[in-house]
RNA sequence: GUGGGUGUAGCUCAGCUGGUUAGAGCACCUGGUUGUGGCCCAGGAGGCCGUGGGUUCAAGUCCCAUCACUCACCCCA
C-alpha cells in the first residue's frame, strides 16, 4: 500500500458490487413487505439541527457523545443523523401528516452515523431500515409493528431469531418505578460500578441493562417494573401478548429490556440473532407516545422499530447468489471487426439482452476464456473471414457446437435462442 | 474511551530456536495451432515482510514506538 494514500474513515466500508448484489436483494424484500403492510417510503435529509437530537436522548450515548456534529459557516450547529425517529417525527410535524390522515404508517431505507469503536457488526457509517406509525395507541397497532418486523427477517430467510417483548409502562408509571428501583438498589450503591452510580441518579432504569455479573446477581430480587404498571399499561400489553398470541408469534418476556433511546413508553422490543457475535441485536423498537408532542406537535402516539442493515446481512452469512452472468459474449478478431462488434453488442443490449465483449483488443484465446468466465451461454465470433463471408460464428459454451449465421440476422437469431 | 489479537504477493496463508536469491495454493498474464473457452501441462508477472527506530557480523524472525485492521468491553441496530 502506498504510504500516503488517503483511506476510507474507520468504521465505514465501500460495498463492492460483488455485495451490493446483496444489497439490492435485501433492499427488494424490504419494499416488497412494505408495501404489502401499507407503508409509504419516507426520505429525510442526512443531517438536521443538533438540538433535534438533544432533545430526545440527553441521557443516552448515542446523543451525549456519539455525534458527528459541527457548525458550519453560518454558524448552525447540525448532526449526521444518528437515528431516525427524532427526524422522521420532526418531518410527520413540518409537515403536517396528522392534520391530513388521522393515520400515517412511514418506512425508510437509510444511513446512520455514530461515532463508536467499530466491532463486528457496528460500523460509524451503517444503515438501518425501519417503520413509524402515527395515530394508534392501539395493541393490534403494536402487533402489527412486530408482525412486519418479523416478515421482513422471515422472506429475505433469517433464521435464529428472538423476539423478546416488555413494557416500560407510562411515563407515571415509570416514575413510580424509579423510586421503587431507586429505593430497592440504595443499599447496594456501593457495590455498584460507576456508571451504575451515576445513572442510579439520572435513569436507573438502565441499570437493569448491566452485564456485570456482580450486578445482574444483585438485580435478581428487584422489583419488577410489572409491579408499577398503571391498569391501563397492564391491559394493553396484555393485549398485545394476546394478538402476538393469535398471530402465531412467539416471543419471551424480557422485564430488563431498557431500550437505548429515552422517549419509548409501553411497549418495548428487540429481536437478536443467534448468528452474529456481540452486537445480536438486529432489530429494536417501541412505542413513544409522548414523542410528537415532545417535538413540538400535537399528542400523536406512535410506535416503530429500526434494523439494522449490516447485521441482518452479517447473519445471513456468505451465500454465493452471484447477480445476473452474462448471456452472450462477442469475439472480435482484427480491426475490421471492432465498429460490427460494438453495433452488435449495442444492439443485443437494447433488446435487453446481457453482452459483453472484449474491450481490451486481446487474442482469441484470451476473449475466449473470457467468454467463459462471464457465464455467457454463447460467444459469437467475427472476425475478417466473418465480414467476408457475412456470417458470424456462434458457439453454443455449454456443448462446444458451433454454426455460422448471417450477421444481418444475428440480433433476431439470438433473440430467437433461450439463453 | 479501555483491553486482547493480527499485520508477509490481488486473496488465503506458510516461513522451525535470527543466517545468504522470501515461499505455497487460488486469482492474473503468456504459450502448448495458423483464429476458439472449460481440464491438463509449461512458463511469467507480482512483496523495501504495515511504518519508523533499536539490538546484532546478520532481522520477515528479537526489542521499542507508531499506524492500520480486527474482536471484546462499553453502547446499541
Amino acid at each position: 500500500m502506498t504510504k500516503e494514500f488517503i483511506r476510507s474513515i474507520k468504521g465505514t466500508q465501500d460495498i463492492l458490487p460483488d455485495q451490493s448484489q446483496r444489497w439490492q436483494a435485501l433492499e427488494t424484500t424490504i419494499r416488497n413487505t412494505m408495501d404489502t403492510y401499507g407503508y409509504g417510503e419516507i426520505r429525510t435529509p442526512a443531517f438536521e439541527r443538533t438540538e433535534l437530537f438533544a432533545s430526545v436522548g440527553e441521557g443516552t450515548d448515542i446523543v451525549s457523545k456519539e455525534m458527528y456534529s459541527w457548525t458550519d459557516q453560518g454558524g448552525e450547529n447540525l448532526t449526521l443523523k444518528p437515528e431516525l425517529t427524532a427526524p422522521v417525527v420532526r418531518s410527520f410535524i413540518q409537515n403536517n401528516l396528522g392534520g391530513q390522515s388521522p393515520m400515517n404508517k412511514l418506512y425508510y431505507i437509510d444511513a446512520l452515523f455514530r461515532r463508536e469503536r467499530p466491532q463486528k457488526g457496528r460500523y460509524r457509517q451503517f444503515h438501518q431500515f425501519g417503520i413509524e406509525a402515527f395515530g394508534s395507541e392501539h395493541p393490534e397497532m403494536d402487533a402489527e409493528v412486530i408482525a412486519l418486523a418479523l416478515a421482513v427477517f422471515n422472506d429475505i430467510g433469517l433464521e435464529g431469531l428472538t423476539l423478546k417483548l416488555n413494557s416500560i409502562g407510562s411515563s407515571e408509571c415509570r416514575s413510580n418505578y424509579r423510586n421503587t428501583l431507586r429505593d430497592f438498589l440504595k443499599p447496594h450503591i456501593n457495590d455498584l460500578s460507576e456508571t451504575s452510580q451515576n445513572r442510579f441518579e439520572n435513569n436507573p432504569l438502565r441499570i437493569l441493562d448491566t452485564k456485570a455479573p456482580h450486578e445482574i446477581e444483585i438485580l435478581k430480587n428487584a422489583p419488577n417494573i410489572s409491579d408499577s404498571w398503571t391498569a391501563e399499561d397492564k391491559a394493553h400489553f396484555e393485549e398485545v401478548c394476546f394478538l402476538l398470541d393469535t398471530l402465531g408469534i412467539q416471543y419471551s418476556l424480557a422485564s430488563n429490556l431498557v431500550r437505548g433511546l429515552d422517549y419509548y413508553t409501553r411497549t418495548t422490543f428487540e429481536i437478536t440473532s443467534t448468528a452474529l457475535g456481540a452486537q445480536d441485536a438486529i432489530c429494536g423498537g417501541g412505542r413513544y407516545d409522548g414523542l410528537v408532542e415532545t417535538l413540538g406537535g400535537k399528542p400523536t402516539p406512535g410506535i416503530g422499530f429500526a434494523a439494522g442493515m449490516e447485521r441482518i446481512l452479517l447473519a445471513l452469512g456468505d451465500d454465493d447468489s452471484s447477480g445476473n452472468p452474462t448471456q452472450v459474449y462477442i469475439v472480435g478478431l482484427g480491426d475490421g471487426a471492432r465498429p460490427s462488434v460494438a453495433k452488435l453488442a449495442e444492439d443485443l443490449r437494447q433488446n435487453n439482452i446481457r453482452t459483453d465483449f472484449d474491450p481490451l483488443r486481446r487474442s482469441i484465446k484470451a476473449q475466449m476464456r473470457e467468454a467463459n468466465k462471464s457465464g455467457a451461454t454463447i460467444a459469437v465470433i467475427i472476425g475478417d473471414k466473418e465480414l467476408e463471408s457475412g456470417q458470424a460464428e456462434i458457439k453454443d459454451l455449454k456443448t462446444g457446437d458451433q454454426e455460422p449465421v448471417k450477421i444481418k440476422a444475428l440480433v433476431d437469431h439470438i433473440n430467437s435462442l433461450t439463453l
